[in-house]
DNA sequence: CGCGGGTTCCAACAAAAGTTAAGGACGCCG
DNA sequence: CGGCGTCCTTAACTTTTGTTGGAACCCGCG
């Protein structure tokens, strides 16, 4: 695979959310990445373990969870291509959660003694991944907002309107039409709620007209109702450097 | 306030969590910090305001929290003094989220110029920042968790756990008694649930002899199964900079 | 000292979500 | 092509949580 598909989707994205140079640019295409494939539904990194690595997503979907006691298993994020979803251990060396593949997936891997180089070369691309990370703890605030808060219709609604709009970033939705590759058992997991419950909230968001979820795709069908019942403002995905 | 004193709490959290050298602290004590005073239940950072200067907490407690279309309100992390709660403005300039006092508060003020300086002049104190950033993320990571996936009387004994677990470190835990200035009201918005619901749990927990709570106090009766219904590994924490 | 506002506490009922169980669709593989 | 496993779907029932409304309590303040 050529060297600039790999870092497609993360110089795209990185572009947005944080108005890298093109000097950085070249400096994130000189970052020498390892290449890996990996089967759907597969852990990455485990909770628990030492990372001594970072993970970008070349291609497919992931997942960041973390499961308690009793073994039920909460999923705090959604990751697509151009994310480095573990750029937190780094400093954090032992990972607190696992993050896992979703699809089958080309993940890119790099050195954290690599990632240390560069940010002492260029402080400005450290505080870009900073950022990235900060980024990051604002989706999960509003992961909490969204299981704390909102009904299950609404929760449903506002994870898939998120994952809309950063694949739009990277240029994924066509139409209003977007992939969203989770089970009905994913989906409750990532709601706090049952896979029998969001089956119900899915048969309902189907019969009031509102979206069609099929075999890992979102067609949306009332857009004007979808936001209003997702409660939706994107100010927290901070796609906006200059403000 | 003598300037150690508003330092104090910060200085040793960071120790603890980061290992600071005696040249950082000497950074730190050098860093000028407006002092001023707050009534209990005040906004101090709204949401949707731009930042010009990071928060820290001397004396009180304070809270973060989002309110969504319906009015209902979510509170996201406790914070403590020594803490900085809004360190994510320094690069996520529009808030997302409202920063509040929940008790009358002494909190002082750094400006986000003097801290950028303080980053170049010195890159370890930022990464220590930037870690002390992912530490607030792994701690929404667990939120997420609590909220999602415990029943309520778990919720309510992890949140506890965790306020506790961190005044231990700047020494305001006397013999498992601890401050926990919250009205039922509040603690329903930090579990997502209602006001009602957390005075049922609040009773359950009394009556099981597990844990008392009157007038903002926590009183651990019977530790071991304090423990285990809160299903509490502090890992999250990363209280200890050397793993 | 008594008044008033904000808590705390509680009961009765309603709604949302969990549990259990089972049939059906679909795709994969032998 | 047939069998198997995973996922989806639904129903019936239980449990948890929300809602409403009201009483008791506490505390600061006039």
């Amino acid at each position: 695979m050529p060297s600039d598909t790999i870092r497609a989707a993360l110089v795209r994205r990185l572009r947005i959310s944080s108005g890298i140079s093109e000097e950085d640019v070249r400096e994130i295409e000189a970052l020498p990445i390892a290449v890996r494939q990996y089967p759907a539904e597969t852990p990455v990194v485990r909770d628990g373990e030492r990372a001594t690595e970072c993970c970008l997503i070349v291609e497919g979907f992931c997942a960041r969870s973390k499961t308690i006691a009793s073994g039920k298993r909460q999923i705090l994020s959604l990751h697509i291509p151009g994310e480095i979803p573990d750029l937190m251990s780094l400093f954090l060396h032992v990972m607190d959660h696992e993050l896992s593949t979703l699809t089958a997936c080309t993940l890119g891997f790099i050195s954290h003694d690599t990632l240390r180089r560069l940010h002492q070369r260029r402080p400005v691309v450290a505080e870009m991944f900073w950022r990235d990370t900060l980024i990051d703890a604002a989706m999960f605030r509003e992961w909490i907002v969204n299981v704390g808060q909102r009904p299950a219709p609404a929760r449903l609604a506002h994870v898939m309107i998120e994952l809309r709009e950063r694949l739009r970033v990277i240029g994924r939705v066509d139409d209003e039409n977007f992939e969203m590759p989770l089970t009905q058992e994913q989906i409750g997991e990532a709601l706090g709620i049952t896979a029998v419950h969001a089956n119900r909230v899915i048969k309902q968001l189907r019969q009031d007209g509102i979206v069609e979820f099929q075999r890992g795709r979102v067609t949306v069908l009332d857009e004007a109702r979808f936001l209003e019942l997702a409660d939706f403002d994107g100010r927290y995905l901070h796609q906006s450097p200059t403000l």
